[in-house]
Order: C-alpha cells, then structure tokens, then sequence
DNA sequence: TAGATTGTTAATCGATTAACAATC
DNA sequence: TAGATTGTTAATCGATTAACAATC
C-alpha cells in the first residue's frame, strides 16, 4: 500500500472517481467492486486489486463505503488541491480548453492564455485575459504557476516549452502534435490527437483485437 | 510479423511516422533505430522490435529506408486511405476539432457537425455544415460514415452513442467525460480530459515514478 | 449465524529489455 | 573486407487474472 501505484492503475482512478460520484448521487452508501467494475468496464478483481493501492477500506460482505473512498480517491488523485495553469496558443483548440468547464470540477484553474498574434493580446476569454508570449516568463514566475498547457503549432511547440520549463513549471500537458523533450524531473503527459486518430484508422481499417 | 500488432507498439507508430517524415524533410535517405528512438524517446531495440512488426525492412549496417518505412507505417496506419467522420455536439470543443487542421493531414474528413442547439442549426462552421441531432441517422447511413467523434456534455454521450451505432458507424472516439458501452465489435476510443488532469495532479502533488 | 465480498497471494500473460548471431 | 546495425531469441519485469482464506 505504500509503495508507487502503477501507471495503468491510476489512469483508471478517475474512472473509479467519476462512478463513485455517480453512485453517491443517487444515494448509495456503499458500492461493490463488481458493480464498480461493470461501471467502468473492468473485472471485479481488477477493481479490488487497484483500490488496495489507496487503503479504500473495503468491508468484505459489505463493499466500499461511497464516500470514504471518493475522499481516498480525491486525495490520491490530488484533487483536493488546487492548481493554477496557463494555456500556451489561443487558437481554437487552446480557446476551447480555456472555457472547457471541466476543468474547474476537477480544481484546475486557468489564470492566463498566451499567444503572439498581437491582436489577441490585450483581450479576454470569458475572464481569462490573453498576454503576448514574451510575458509568459515573468507570469509564471510571478505566480508559480506548475502546470502548462501547450496548444501552440508544432514548429513553436518545444521553444515555448522550454520557455515554461525555464520559468519554472512542474508539468507540461501537451497537445501540439510533436515530440517534445524535458529535462528529468518535469512532468510531461502527451495528448497526441495524431496517435488517437491513427490508431482508430488502423483499427477501422484492419479491425480490432476482439474480432 | 504475421500477428496481432502489440497496442502499445500501434500508439508508438504515429510517433516514427511523424519522426520519419521530418528525417525525410531533411533529406535523409536512411535512418537507424538508435537515431529514431532519440527523436521519440524509447530505446534503439523497442525501435527494432516495434518495426519488426511490419516488415520494415531495415538492413544491417545500413538501417531503414525511410520512403519505405513511412510508407509502411502509413499502410499500417491505415493512412493510406480517406475516412469520413462526424462531430457530435458543436460547443467548444467540437468546433476545435472539426476546424483541426492535423485530421486532413491523416487523411480524416469531417462531413457534418450535429447539435441539438436549433440557433446553430443550418449554420456553417469554415464549410462543414451544422445539422440537427435528428438528422444524425438518416446522414450516417445514406454517407456510411464510420467515425463518430463525441464532444457532448457526458450525460448525452451514451445517448448519441447509441444513435451513432445504430446507424452504423464502426468507431467512436469519445471526448466526453463519461463512461461509455458500446456493443461488440464497436471500435471505441476513450480521450478523457479527466484522466489526464488527474493523472498530472496526482504527479505534481506525489511527484513522479523517476523521483 | 450464513452469505457476501473483501484483500492478498499465486499463476498467467504480455511487454520491455538485453544480448548476439546474421548480414548488408 | 571491417564496421555498423539489423531481426530475433532469451531473460526480465510488471500488470492482469484467478482463486481463496479471512471477515464483516
């Protein structure tokens, strides 16, 4: 229980989350790992087994009590936190992810876009004001902001990671579809929309494992 | 090299294609697995053992030949052909991906956005129509569209999931925030903001496996 | 209590890593 | 040829699946 969870394990946490949270909706004061499972589409032993990993308290001939683990899940998942991000790249993508209200769900908080089309800069979106790209340094600095957002073209994607990662952010959630390099010790999780749709076309194309 | 491709080895294989084509750019003719596995960040031998499973050709002393493999990787990819595909709900979200100028280059074609919204209805998004969510059967089936990307709030996704199965598509790829069923042989592919976000928070709050 | 369901241990599966003979 | 680099086999690692004793 104290050792590091495994990769595959805590990407499905916020699967677990998001159950849960259904599941306490309607009233439910516990939850089993089979029913939990059929939720997300996992055996139920795979349910207890990563669950273990967060010490869920799971009462054998009972379940899972909802909201003791929902707070587990919550705090494993660090989203009794808050966290302030920037979006780097205020074109639709970057737009998009800026008003995506999911994020505020989730304690994430967006304080600023960049971009260098000066006639962006200056404005805002909903209340998130957009900064020309050579601020950037200074805000994240500024505000210790850890996390940020790349939605900028490829070409541009790794000069202003470097730039973020020189001013200090802990990660990088990158969307721009181009292979990006970090020093050892930052954060940096892919979004790559090419490796979604390619494997989609292979499977269309070729049909998938199951067949 | 007559077997199933590996998952993880298929979500590499956009990554070389991408890397190969800028060798390519560059002029290059050949190019070695250790030179690939820098530009994405594996090893030289996960470079020879993915690519071994499409036949790349790759000669000893010498490396592969990068005309060939793109083309490979393209086949593999199902690159080589056009695929059609819709955008359910025209928010935020959809719109930025029905605008994304990275599907045309892989050979996606967006055909129509749908949405319930009847102010957005008849429009147009750059030249892709906006239809009415009713519409969304009697479209897929007449265009026999295989692809239906989810951009809806998560409690519509299941709904027009089944709308989009039941006139035939092949595929889903849901960027809605839920967990979806589809029936056997549904291809479906999960992009969950969420899961990114927790993930990341979880590592900026605990730190990373490498720390 | 009896039935249900857990947490954990063991077995299996599959991917990564390493090593090297084959060969351009 | 000699050096470079492949494809493949074997070893290792880690996750999933299965089974079951423990226990609420």
């Amino acid at each position: 229980m104290n050792m590091r969870i495994p990769k595959p394990t805590l990407e499905r946490l916020p699967l677990y989350h998001r159950a849960v949270e259904s599941f306490m909706a309607k009233g439910r004061e516990a939850i089993s790992s089979q029913e939990l499972g059929r939720e997300i589409g996992v055996d139920d032993y795979q349910v207890r087994k990563d669950l273990s990993w967060l010490g869920a308290g799971g009462r054998p001939g009972y379940g899972y009590d909802t909201s003791y683990l929902l707070a587990r899940l919550e705090e494993v998942l660090g989203l009794t936190r808050e966290h302030t991000a920037v979006v780097i790249g205020a074109g639709h993508l970057g737009s998009a992810l800026s008003q995506y209200s999911g994020f505020r769900r989730y304690g994430l908080q967006i304080l600023a876009l960049f971009d260098r089309d000066v006639t962006k800069v200056g404005k805002y979106l909903g209340d998130i004001p957009i900064f020309d790209i050579r601020e950037l340094g200074r805000i994240i600095k500024e505000q210790q902001i850890p996390l940020a957002i790349i939605t900028v073209p490829a070409r541009e994607a790794q000069r202003v990671v470097d730039l973020a990662v020189e001013a200090g952010v802990k990660a990088i959630w990158n969307f721009a579809p181009a292979s990006i390099q970090v020093p050892p010790g930052i954060i940096l999780r892919n979004e790559d929309l090419a490796v979604g749709l390619a494997t989609l076309s292979h499977y269309i194309v070729y049909g998938q494992p199951s067949d």
